[in-house]
DNA sequence: TGCCAGGCCCTCTTTAGGGCCTT
């Protein structure tokens, strides 16, 4: 199916941002876990059998103050507002962040899997319309990984083999509460949530790995969730 | 002032409707 190589290093990324898609959003935290390939190969166990995060653990958490006003509901359910981003002094996603991303990202070994939770629809466009405006481009070869299709195809596939279970919800919240029979901690922080991702990515650790290597998009192929102002110029 | 997206999936579908999923 696809002929790219198979990353070497997948990097779980979550988004807060002051709304959803019909409000033209704009990313007020961001927070990515780069993981080695082997790590998620041979996940760690704790006595129980459950799987844990690995050691070996890259992370980037930014803060950072939109120029548009969060929803009432963003705002709600993530803690951040304009205000409180703007009193600790935060500046915007600008060409630092940009660059901080950019050199978190090329420290990695690559080539590099964007890993995230309703990617498709959702943190990967936004993240391609924030980076386009900047003119910022991510490490060649990096493709993204959407958990959401992939583990709806993977019980999907499952479920005729096995003539199985009903609809099932597959929100991060209720895939973790599923597979770990605990509430998520810290949800709603970028953080927290990336933590969660891992988790759930843990659980299904070989079944995802074989999903990216055949089904992973390139990000060269991730459209923008809508046209940034002042675009420098169309990125590749 | 109030409202706002959209691709995907499921089902008593397919000439459609409604819910999920992300903030």
């Amino acid at each position: 199916m696809s002929q790219a190589p198979q990353a070497e290093t997948f990097v779980f990324l979550d988004l807060e941002a002051t709304g959803l898609p019909n409000v033209d959003p704009e990313i007020a935290e961001i927070s990515l876990f780069a993981v080695h390939r082997s790590s998620l190969e041979h996940p760690e166990r704790d006595e129980a059998g459950v799987p844990v995060l690995p050691r070996v653990l890259d992370k980037l958490t930014l803060c950072m103050s939109p120029t548009r006003p969060f929803t009432a509901k963003a705002s709600e359910i993530t803690g951040l507002s304009s205000e409180g981003l703007a009193r600790c002094g935060k500046a915007g996603f600008d060409d630092t962040a940009a660059q901080t991303l950019r050199a978190f990202l090329g420290r990695q070994a690559g080539p590099l899997c964007l890993v995230a939770h309703n990617g498709f629809d959702y943190d990967f466009p936004l993240l391609r319309t924030e980076l386009q405006r900047l003119g910022a481009r991510l490490p060649a070869h990096t493709v993204c990984l959407d958990t959401l299709p992939a583990l709806r195809g993977l019980d999907r596939a499952h479920s005729h083999a096995t003539r199985a279970q009903g609809r099932k919800g597959y929100s991060l919240g209720s895939l973790f509460r599923r597979y770990f029979q605990a509430e998520p901690s810290a949800a709603h922080s970028a953080e927290g949530d990336v933590r969660t991702l891992l988790l759930v990515f843990l659980h299904r650790a070989a079944e995802l790995l074989a999903w990216a290597d055949g089904r992973a998009r390139s990000w060269a192929h991730i459209a923008p969730m809508y046209a940034p102002p002042e675009a420098p110029s169309p990125e590749a």
